[in-house]
DNA sequence: CCATTAAAGTACCGATCGGTATTTAAAATT
DNA sequence: AATTTTAAATACCGATCGGTACTTTAATGG
């Protein structure tokens, strides 16, 4: 158990603002697209030299690893705090459709999901991003099956459709939402397209 | 009205083949994602001067811009024989949940299909290329809308659904299947979201 | 045989990439 | 004040990018 205190020691005192330049990284590459935006521009954005990134990351790698996990933290994690409120099963339902189409012009976010852009930019990050990729997959699957047996459970959800297949196709009717919503289409059409897609889980 | 005799003028005779180079440049793009190949690397693979290569497309946009053309015209436009042939609303629903699922293995295809990675691939295109990927949008839009309409008027597709509408939903979904199989998702398992999802236009 | 024409390839350009060796700046300890 | 420790930024590395100036090759016409 390390204590951690903030007492300084000896060198010359730290500047590096490991959350900022994360926030910065994760917005470049959630906005713009993990293969657009290079180091050397992240750098420029957040005003910081590259050699303390690469202190800090290791390498693009590192830093595209720690810009998913911050999103999962920051972003995604909102997820269970839907599935564990007391709403009816449609009422998710409906609360998830809306999710992520409204939010991000409601709060400073960009469009679409960086998880769903990593994960299709998969072919050109490193192994450990792409194994952080595969994780936070499985992650939201698991959190979408819970949810469906739950409600399985709860007499809510009455389909013959199994929990782990509702899963597969919300995760991936949500992903091509999100896709469509980073690609600047219209948010009705999308909404409507979402709408009409989850209709078969009613 | 030229007449395009192939009476060779003076020069040196020409062995540029467009054919081939075009076809090398559209599986590239097609199976490793336009973002991913640079115009080095085709002119590595297709065995040909990068000089000759911007003689004959200009610049790197006119190679994919007319990567993309070619793709329509040798597999999109097979499109056209599904929807014009004898087969029932049904029947045609069912083929296209098959299309582009196995023809990859079948033919020496890769996976996915060019056209919608280029469009996921938007940001990073020219401005030529970006023009082209709309106008095939429209085209396939198009396409399916007719068929839609038909099929209303023949009484094989009577849902409330407006035609435009049903096009852009099979257009976003049958995408979103060629998404997850570039992606190397598991065939059996798209094709089982794609079948869930194309069910409600039954 | 030589000039002309046309298409080929070589070899280069500046810019940018991911990554690092090296030096400089700012603190605490002696 | 000098030394030590830590972190900062400068300035560079080789590789690769998209794109092009230049030279060479292979044909025909006189």
């Amino acid at each position: 158990m390390e204590t951690k205190n903030t007492q300084r020691g000896r060198g010359r005192p730290k500047t590096f603002d490991r959350d900022y330049i994360l926030d910065v990284a994760m917005r470049c590459y959630w906005s713009e697209g993990v293969e657009a935006i290079s180091l050397n521009e992240i750098c420029r954005r957040a005003k910081v030299s590259k050699p303390a990134l690469y202190r800090e990351f290791g390498n693009e790698d590192g830093l595209t690893k720690a810009a998913l996990s911050r999103y999962y933290e920051q972003v995604l994690a909102q997820l269970h705090q839907i599935f564990n409120s007391d709403k009816s099963y449609h009422e998710t339902l409906d609360l998830l459709i809306e999710l992520g189409l409204e939010a991000s012009s409601n709060l400073g976010y960009p469009k679409g999901c960086l998880f769903v852009g990593m994960r299709n930019s998969a072919k050109q990050v490193g192994s450990n991003t792409l194994n952080e990729i595969e994780q936070t997959n499985i992650k939201i699957l698991n959190t979408y099956q819970n949810w469906f047996e739950q409600s399985k459970n709860n007499l809510e959800f009455t389909s013959k459709i199994t929990a782990q297949f509702a899963a597969i196709y919300l995760h991936s009717q949500l992903s091509n939402a999100m896709n469509q919503q980073a690609a600047g289409e219209n948010a009705d059409t999308t909404k409507n397209v979402l709408r009409l897609a989850v209709s078969v889980l009613r």
